[in-house]
Parts: C-alpha cells; sequence; structure tokens
DNA sequence: TGAAATGTTGGGGCG
DNA sequence: ACGCCCCAACATTTC
C-alpha cells in the first residue's frame, strides 16, 4: 500500500559533472519517459580523508547551490545527502520509486570499485544504472595503438587523437540541455559545510566561461610565463566538470592548437591511468622505484612553505599555499627541484599538491610527477635538471612573478639556496645513474 | 616541456 | 699581409 504512493521517478547522480548544459548522463536521463530526480551525495568515504578546511568542499558547496538555483527553473530540485553512497540510496529508495540511476563515468580506481557495487546494489533491487561518457572526448581504450595497445608517448597518442576526432564528425559536439521532465519539487536546501564537519573557505574562482579569443590567440606565445594572465585558468572546472570538455575543444579547434594539446594531455595521463593503475602507488618505469631518496623531512617541510631560498620555487610553493592554484610551470620547476635538488621522492610532493590543488585531478597529478621525477611514461629523462635560476631568467624575467610570492626576496635575510644548485645537479644525476645501472 | 660541457667558427687585435 | 691568439657566438654532444 505505502509503495504504491511513491512517485516513480528516474535519479541523476552528480558526480564531477557539476551542471546540467552538455551533460551526457542528464540528457540520457532526461530522455528516457521518467520524471528525473537529481541528487548529490556528500560521500563520506572521501570527505573522511579530507581537512575541515579543505577548500574544494567549499567550492562543490558553491557549485552545488548554483545548480539548485539553475533546477528551481526547472521547477525541481537538487536533493543532497550526507553518508555513504549506499546509504544515500536506501534513503531515496524509501521516498521513491526509483526506476533507474543514471550518471558519467568516473575512472579514477576508487570511484571505478564504487560504482561497481552500488551498480550490483541497485540491481538486487531492481534498478538499472545507467552511465554515459561525459568527462573526456577519448576514454580507455577509445585511442589505441595499431597493434591495440595503449599509447605510451604522448606526442603519437595526440596525432591518432586529433585524427580520429577529424572522423568523429559529429558525435564528440556540444548538446542542448535535454526537453525531458524533472521531478517536480519543492526546492531543498543543500546538506550546510558546518553540519558536514568543513568550515567555509573563502574562493577567488570566478564562474565557468570559455576562454576569449584573444586569450586563446596569444595563449602558446604567453602560457610559459606565469606573470602573465596566459592561462585559461579552467583547471578546477575542468575538475568538478562545472564546464564541458567538448565545448572547450570546439573553442580549442578553432583558436589554438597547442590549447588544444593540453587538454589532450587530460586525456592521455586518464588513460595512461586507466590502462596502467600500478602508477598510483609506483613508477610507470619500475627500474626507477629503487633509487635511493634522501628523504629529509626538513628539506621537505622547506619546500612545502616555500623556504628553499630559490626564489621562484618558494613562489610557486606559496602561490599554492594561498590560492590552491599553482601556475603550470612552477609546477614543473617546484617538482623538478623535490625530486632532483632535494633527493625527495616524488609520491611526498604528489601527496602535498593532492591535498592542495583546487584542481586536483589523480591522473594529472600523478603523470606531471612522474614525467618531473622522469619515472613516468615519456617522462623527461633523468638527466633534465631544471636550473632554477635559469627558468627564472627565462620565464620571469622581470622577477614580476617572483615579488609577487615573494616580495622579501631581495632582503638581507631572505635564506641562502638551502642547497648549491652545480652540487645537487650532479649529485642527482649521479644517484639516478647508479640506480638505473644496476637494473 | 633542460642545462652544461665540449667543439667549431670567424672576427678583430696585435706583433 | 700574415699568423697567432682570444673569445664571443653558435652548434653539437653529453649528462
Amino acid at each position: 500500500m505505502e509503495d504504491l504512493q511513491l512517485q516513480k521517478t528516474h535519479i541523476f547522480w552528480f558526480r564531477r559533472d557539476l551542471r546540467l548544459d552538455d551533460n551526457r548522463g542528464l540528457a540520457a536521463a532526461l530522455e528516457d519517459g521518467c520524471p528525473v530526480l537529481a541528487i548529490f551525495i556528500f560521500d563520506t568515504q572521501i570527505l573522511d580523508t579530507l581537512s575541515s578546511t579543505d577548500a574544494r568542499v567549499s567550492f562543490i558547496h558553491q557549485r552545488l547551490k548554483k545548480l539548485n538555483e539553475a533546477l528551481a527553473n526547472h521547477e525541481t530540485t537538487l536533493l543532497t545527502f550526507y553518508g555513504s553512497v549506499q546509504q544515500a540510496f536506501e534513503r531515496i529508495c524509501s521516498k521513491f520509486d526509483v526506476q533507474s540511476v543514471y550518471c558519467n563515468h568516473d575512472y579514477e580506481p576508487y570511484a571505478v570499485m564504487r560504482d561497481n557495487k552500488i551498480m550490483e546494489w541497485l540491481g538486487s533491487r531492481g534498478i538499472g544504472f545507467h552511465s554515459s561518457q561525459d568527462q573526456v572526448i577519448y576514454e580507455k581504450s577509445q585511442v589505441m595503438k595499431g597493434d591495440g595497445t595503449p599509447y605510451t608517448v604522448f606526442t603519437p597518442y595526440m596525432k591518432a587523437w586529433k585524427s580520429k576526432l577529424n572522423q568523429d564528425t559529429r558525435n564528440w559536439e556540444p548538446t542542448k540541455l535535454s526537453t525531458g521532465n524533472f521531478l517536480a519539487m519543492d526546492q531543498q536546501a543543500i546538506t550546510g559545510l558546518e553540519t558536514m564537519g568543513f568550515s567555509k573557505q573563502p574562493l577567488e574562482i570566478p564562474d565557468p566561461q570559455l576562454p576569449d579569443k584573444s586569450l586563446l590567440n596569444r595563449y602558446q606565445k604567453d602560457r610559459d610565463y606565469p606573470a602573465r594572465n596566459g592561462t585559461s585558468r579552467l583547471s578546477v572546472h575542468l575538475r568538478f566538470g562545472t564546464i564541458s570538455i567538448r565545448k572547450l575543444v570546439k573553442e580549442a579547434l578553432e583558436h589554438s592548437d597547442t590549447w588544444l594539446n593540453e587538454l589532450i594531455w587530460r586525456e592521455f595521463y586518464m588513460m595512461i591511468l586507466w590502462h596502467f593503475p600500478h602508477v598510483v602507488n609506483e613508477c610507470f618505469k619500475p627500474e626507477y622505484n629503487f633509487i635511493p631518496w634522501k628523504n629529509s623531512e626538513e628539506d621537505f617541510d622547506r619546500w612545502c612553505k616555500g623556504q628553499t631560498g630559490y626564489p621562484l620555487v618558494d613562489a610557486g610553493m606559496r602561490e599554492l599555499n594561498q590560492t590552491g592554484y599553482m601556475h603550470n610551470r612552477l609546477r614543473m620547476i617546484t617538482a623538478s627541484f623535490l625530486s632532483k635538488h632535494l633527493l625527495i621522492n616524488w609520491q611526498w610532493g604528489e601527496a602535498y599538491f593532492a591535498e592542495k590543488l583546487l584542481d586536483f585531478e589523480l591522473s594529472s597529478n600523478n603523470g606531471g610527477w612522474q614525467w618531473s621525477a622522469g619515472c613516468g611514461c615519456d617522462a623527461a629523462p633523468y638527466f633534465r635538471v631544471f636550473n632554477p635560476w635559469l627558468q627564472a631568467e627565462k620565464f620571469d624575467p622581470e622577477s614580476e612573478y617572483t615579488r609577487r610570492w615573494v616580495p622579501e626576496y631581495q632582503d638581507a635575510d631572505y635564506p641562502e639556496p638551502m642547497v648549491d644548485h652545480r652540487f645537487a645537479r650532479s649529485r642527482a644525476i649521479e644517484t639516478y645513474q647508479q640506480t638505473l645501472q644496476k637494473q
């Protein structure tokens, strides 16, 4: 009797696709002939690993409010849950007659495990689980070498990716919001941050919007100079799906091949993580697992705080600490410094970035670190050691970026470099060389 | 998506 | 005028 009163509904489960427009999974749900209820789950399995001041939770919270406002225009609401994924679905199923659950693919190891588990749980109750490809143009094994194995070098992957897109005339293009119905519901409040044990962090992230033409036109010229506003700053929006990759690719095709390549790097590393999940815990190239790192806690602490005595390195780390963002060139320079100059395991740095970066993406962060440390696929060779002085000369010639983050760098009490460049360089090359010889 | 070491070349000062 | 040296500029090799 009770059951008969429950409303029939499809569920659309938002995860890292926090937008209504050009959302493939949402479109699939809306086209399936039954009203759709949108939900978001604050997953304690993830939240319990984060600090209560994590700004990413504030960002998600802020974006969910906007989603809720947008859903109000469709006479519906976003329902949010706090707890384990299964607990959330138990509650949903007790209140609605759920037909099917829709969402978009999430390729990270934890997400794959989570989705498999909940799909099985839903299946045992006769509820379908439909996941769409949404966050990348090409996923998993869609761009492979002729012999059927995955690419492990970027350039040939990038060429194959572009050639596939060329032949894929329309099916990758952005779509409009489908015309199906949402389940009519009054607005419900988003679960409060404080309720979940998080404090609201100040955020200065503009709403997502397509980069303008002038930026894309000068992107190749300006992107390596951290003092110039030469990059799109869209990484955080790509991470949480507040902007659609298809819209960005469309812009890139028209205005900047260099920027398109960066979007392809993102898919390259996602593909690498999918096919080589061992990279999460070890080097892509196993012989690099035996490097005798110095792993000095004290050195690591100075690096984290931006007190290495190398102004440009310190500037990068302080930008990260103060804003949750770091310019890409600085990510390379600070990573090279940690693994080569300080001989600290790149995984320490990877973990620090993972904690601090608002745009933290497991696949890109891991790929970037392994690239810098020389142990990744298509990595920088081990003897390629960035010279922080030269990098400053080349990419921050007026010290504008350095001054912005390390205003005291020319003062008398600014620390001496914590390690001499010439010494550290040859020590790194020798250490790597000896390790690789033994394998 | 390096940097340093080493090699080569050629102009200019000088005897 | 010529050979010699120095060294900057550029190229190549090596790490």
